[in-house]
DNA sequence: GATGAATGAGTATTCATTCAT
DNA sequence: TATGAATGAATACTCATTCAT
């Protein structure tokens, strides 16, 4: 009989430490040394569960990805009409993303890993299907809203979704760099100038 | 005889051999060396002109951002109504980062080296005052055109800034991801929606 | 109930494979993971049988070479003439390392483990009880062949065996290096001009 | 100006430290450090002439293989008859040989890096080439021998190479295990048993 | 007996920075 | 001014060995 070990409790355990450093000191700046000690494991676990630093980091990223699909879902609501649905989501992404804001830093090293030529690869394209992905749920919810009737027929649902999508990064990026921001504040003033429209009649 | 040398033609020179390195490779994956070699001069060259690798990638960054200033002034008239000067500020921004954005990783680097603990201080705080700075202008421009009775009195300027602002970001991280994206005919494109609103009346 | 295992066989077992990665890999190249796994058992069951991995290298030495002097003597008659009987014996070695040609790389680890420091004592000492092992055989065929009248009586033995034993080594190596040679064809067009000479007389 | 440095001078200091460590520790028993310390050097300078430690290594047995060559080139007279220069040719190998005796095991270790898969390639190809190259050499000479009548014309050229060129390596394993053998009276005394030959006439 | 998870020492290699020329 | 040789700290990754089950 071997010694019984949670594997998944134990990768939990170390994404969560990894995801922490990875936050604190970037990608390069963390050593497997920091991760290690962070998880209070020797080195060598580390490398019995994730084969290499990047692969490491990906899992970091997918599992922070995981989670926030998770809790997006979690506060998504189905009853409510189309045009409410389209807000909630926005709303639940960023109350995701402000829940785990200390892991924010995560994502800006994900970005920058999809820039790089040694990383590019693996990076960029898991970050384009996530943008497609959440861009299709979108773009769905307003084409639903549309043909419900409440939203403008004319209203071009991908170009919208790239504002959407877009602005939530951006807008975390602008929070993150100064927490005084209310993000939610935000996305509900602009929902309704959004919906209203802010030119004059 | 000494020898003469347009010292700022070199700094540029060198400041551009640095922002491709960092773009194709990021701030941990270019060494100095290579910095020298892009740019032809010897290593020790490079450190009469910047004190340090952090000292070069912030040089970089601020000339990036002098650089996407320029632009956008230049393309930025003052004799439209305020409503048209808030489209064109945002084209404009989009237009430059377009025509740049082979360089755009570096701005990536830059996000995430906010958020690295070691160079935080420095870089965190002047895309602070970057964001600050752009909001603060667009904030100006809602508000002459509200002044104008262009725009509506009751939209919040202040947030909606801040969405404008992260939405360009946002946005270019996604065309960078898929050059098949057109960021001037979204933007087109979500402009319509929100001056006319895309609810049902 | 006691689980009934042949130790020996299982330690033949290990031996094999682990012969089999010391050629592929070298002593360092080698891991007693790739051993465990070659042998397809627990790395564990590999200590229960070898108490380190240099006495797992050793043992493969010692099973190698009982092996070589088991098939030596086994095709060396003792019916022909002394000096036949030298030919033989010699045959006889080249015979039993080109069918174990596989397993040659083995012997070039040990050769290199007696000259390290690290394993000098162990390995330098069995190689050279070996070889005084080898040379004592041969100098017995030589006498014999000399006081049988068959050989001159003023050929210095020592020497001639140091010579024949070296030159199976040398030749092994060629061959190795290069597997178009015959050695045994070599060992016969040698062994015609060492008794007649060479010399025009 | 810069530094001025011989590199040649640098070169050989690294690659002479480094076949002490070599022959001392074999391959994977010696790390960089050791050779930058046995060389009074940082770490550094050795990768500033070697790119790696394999090619370092390489680098020590090309450099030995070269002195082995001009010393077996200077040693070797053209004016003697052509079986002095057979027998003129060996002993200088050995002469070569046993005076850089403390270096052997640096053969040892190529030999064994000519076995191992990861390092094939390369030194099984540059050992190849240069017992063809040792081989071709002593054919011409017994050719020429066989030409000048000194030596009997149905000895096959190719078989007496293979030996001779193997006895060498074999006779100075044996030596390097026991230095108490006197490796040029060995080979005195078998030229002399293989010109006249060793059987009874 | 048998297993394989855990450990942590060990090492090749890179690179920012300095400074003699 | 410009150069590039030299330095040595830093780090990802491997692996022999142990031992709880």
């Amino acid at each position: 009989m071997v010694r019984v070990v949670d594997v998944e409790a134990k990768r939990s355990h170390l994404l969560e430490a990894a995801a922490a450093c990875f936050a604190r000191s970037g990608y390069d700046g963390t050593s497997m040394n920091d991760v290690a000690a962070a998880a209070k494991v020797s080195k060598g676990s580390v490398y019995d569960y994730f084969k290499s630093k990047e692969d490491l980091f990906y899992g970091v990223f997918a599992w922070l990805q995981q989670q926030l699909m998770q809790s997006l879902l979690a506060e998504m609501g189905t009853s409510a009409s189309a045009q409410e649905r389209i807000v909630r989501s926005v709303d639940a992404a960023v109350a995701g993303l402000v829940q785990h804001i200390s892991l924010y830093p995560v994502s800006l090293e994900v970005w920058a890993a999809a820039a790089r030529t040694q990383t590019r690869d693996r990076f960029a394209h898991a970050m384009q299907q996530t943008y497609t992905d959440y861009r299709r749920e979108i773009v769905e919810l307003v084409r639903s809203a549309q043909s419900a009737g409440e939203l403008k027929a004319n209203v071009d649902a991908e170009s919208l979704a790239m504002v959407l999508v877009g602005a939530v990064d951006g807008l975390m990026l602008q929070y993150w760099l100064d927490p005084s921001i209310d993000p939610h504040r935000v996305v509900r003033n602009f929902f309704t100038a959004l919906f209203e429209g802010i030119g004059q009649p």
